[in-house]
DNA sequence: CTTTGACCTGTGAGTAGCTCACAGGTTTTA
DNA sequence: TAAAACCTGTGAGCTACTCACAGGTCAAAG
């Protein structure tokens, strides 16, 4: 297979295709008489497992060490099963700053809906996304300095 | 204020503050003296105003727009509006997509417990990460190609 | 009064994971 | 045979910072 013909089997741009074998996550051979790269379906293969594993958040790093420990017949699971584990409590700590967010949002948006549509003050929005639910973000960023004595707007 | 003052004050790091006023979302005078940057309430409101916005998936160019809109006394609200629903859509499938994604990292952790521990085959992951649920992703990947004879592992 | 340490300045590079552009070579199609 | 579509490697661009560097400035301590 040339790049093409794997790119579009995996479904991913032959720029990635070719990022990727830079990396070294695929091992093509050449053609010596073109100078090509010949992937194989063992390539396509581990495309397929680099895709996949992107979408659950390993890293490049991560997914080459994988597939360099499975080549070598070791068992990769000790090391992947704890990536795999801290990953999962990323994506549960994720999922719940993103419902945090999407109530924020809807009720920024809902607070707008009361207003008419020609808002009469360009700085309501300032002020919505400003006054926008206090205190969820780092400690001391809302104690010290001078806040909430708005002058002008 | 100064550079460390604005920062601390708004809980991001100096390196940060000289970045957003790179990227002209801070438009601080000038101290004649000793050429340091001065900032003022605005720009404090500012930079807040561009934290809680990025913490909503705004961009630094969404940004800079709607304060410079806001600047000129325009109501940014139409054009802000449109970004922020088109964000909480986002949002909303960004969710959707995370908690399907742990459904499946669950399923594959349970799958996984019930082998022992020292795992009897290196290629184990792949094939649990491979056929992950084939399907989820882009059209016309799965179909195309020789998919799914798995020769050796 | 000098020294030390913390701050300031701008610029330039590094991060992840692609994505695209370029210039030139090859293969396929019309 | 010519044009279109592919291939090659390299190098730059993207986001939103973050850090490093080299030199200037300022407040307090000795």
């Amino acid at each position: 297979m040339k790049v093409k013909e794997i790119a579009d089997a995996a479904g991913v741009k032959p720029d990635t295709v070719r990022f990727y074998t830079r990396e070294g996550l695929l091992n093509p051979a050449r053609n010596p008489e073109n100078n090509y790269q010949q992937y194989g379906a063992d390539d396509l293969r581990r495309l397929r497992f680099a895709r996949k594993a992107r979408q659950l958040g390993f890293s490049l790093p991560e997914i080459r060490d994988i597939l360099g420990e499975a080549d070598e017949n070791h068992s990769p699971c000790p090391m992947v099963r704890e990536v795999f584990e801290r990953r999962l409590a990323d994506v549960e700590r994720e999922i719940r700053e993103l419902e945090q967010l999407r109530q924020r949002m809807q009720n920024a948006l809902s607070a707008w809906k009361q207003m008419p549509d020609g808002t009469p003050d360009g700085h309501t929005i300032c002020r919505l996304i400003e006054h926008w639910d206090d205190g969820a973000d780092e400690p001391s960023s809302e104690f010290k300095g001078d806040c909430c004595h708005d002058g002008d707007h």
